[in-house]
DNA sequence: AGGCTAGTGACAGCCACTGACAGTTGACAA
DNA sequence: TTGTCAACTGTCAGTGGCTGTCACTAGCCT
């Protein structure tokens, strides 16, 4: 009974690592069964019943079936405002934030890959784009990202957040882009990582041409 | 089978009158609780017990809780999207899209108020910013919104959506600067329309500044 | 007046989620 | 090793949003 594995983390007590253990399992028996059958057709019960505890049990790790669907959105999320909080001080606002998702599409995959496979991750994010339930969720939690971020921006550019409208603005500004092509991605039929990535620049480039006064001088 | 103009005065059968005089009862009494004792801590028995008719029939009328708290917005965001067909067709986009909401805080005054005091719109508002389920539920409209919005630039200039990006960025970063100003607003201690104007056309002539290259030139 | 049917209430049931309580099991000291 | 404590967990009961069904009432139409 005493397995002496150490495996994943250094050293945590058993215990620790049992709940680890139930915390991914529970997280990976979601998505699976959330991406073949469905969000909504996917049952709480169903989730526990997968992984072999009681309903209770999964409330206990997950705040609800939502939270478990964005689970890996949420560690994508923190990786790429690692990515913005690590970037060279004398960088412009924009550049920063077009850098830091750019490289993220590239580091991301390991960020998630400890949780759960890459490819479920991908099929996540579809599901969540094709969800009502779970885009309104998503662009919720987007918009309290977006607030951080414009902190982050601002604190680097050494402004008040609330007296500068610029930080907020600019980091809106890309977001709403980062929206578009995140669905269109999503929509497309290339769900590859070089896809989001060309679709990523190609859209960005746009934002000065779509400021534009005249559109009409082809 | 007659199709009769119903939504708006024109005389409609008694039954018509009925249903129509329930559904504003409903939404009223909806919103009045939601704004007083808080979204979450409201029922749809309360709501259905106010106007004296069974819980079923308020799913009859509303599609659950989210869909009466956020009417009155659905009534508004029609009228803007109104307000851009109208506008002249030399106007650059982002001049129609500026001028679209400018005179909606005149204008969607009345089209809200023939169906519930402004008063009370106003406070559903800061309702929807202030609870996590509205807000999620409220951009994730305002994203089909935008999607709309942005056909309709595209077809003014004689665009298709799907092969110019510019359509879309252009309302994106439109939409983004309206979300930074309803929270600001909201969230603000002058809830008034002058107080709402203001604050959109400062944050509006801020987007050429904030994506400029240098932020640090005073 | 009487048939037709939209609209309603009453009832049953599913599912997400929560509180309460008791049983089980690692952690740790004796 | 053993006993105590605290963390985890399962069970049970209950709330609230939401849906299907069905019988019944009340406008509508001839």
């Amino acid at each position: 009974m005493e397995t002496t594995a150490d495996e994943t983390s250094p050293r945590a007590g058993l215990r620790e690592r049992k709940k680890q253990r139930t915390r991914e399992a529970l997280l990976r028996a979601a998505l699976e069964l959330f991406t073949t059958q469905g969000y909504e057709r996917t049952t709480v019960d169903e989730i526990a019943e997968a992984v072999d505890v009681s309903q209770r049990t999964f409330f206990r790790y997950f705040a609800g079936k939502e939270e478990v669907a964005l689970f890996t959105q949420g560690v994508a999320e923190a990786r790429f405002l690692d990515a913005v909080r690590e970037r060279p001080p004398q960088e412009a606002p924009l550049e920063v934030l077009r850098r830091a998702v750019l490289e993220g599409w590239d580091t991301i995959g390991e960020a998630v890959e400890s949780v759960v496979p890459l490819e479920l991750h991908m099929r996540a994010y579809q599901l969540i784009e094709s969800t009502p339930a779970l885009l309104a969720a998503y662009l919720r939690r987007s918009a309290e990202l977006e607030e951080e971020i414009a902190r982050v921006i601002a604190e680097r550019e050494g402004l008040d957040v609330d007296a500068d409208p610029r930080p907020r603005v600019a980091v809106a500004v890309f977001g709403g882009v980062m929206r578009i092509t995140g669905r269109l991605w999503s929509e497309g039929a290339d769900h590859s990582i070089p896809a989001i990535r060309e679709l990523t620049t190609a859209y960005l480039d746009q934002v000065g041409p779509a400021l534009a006064e005249k559109w009409r001088t082809e």
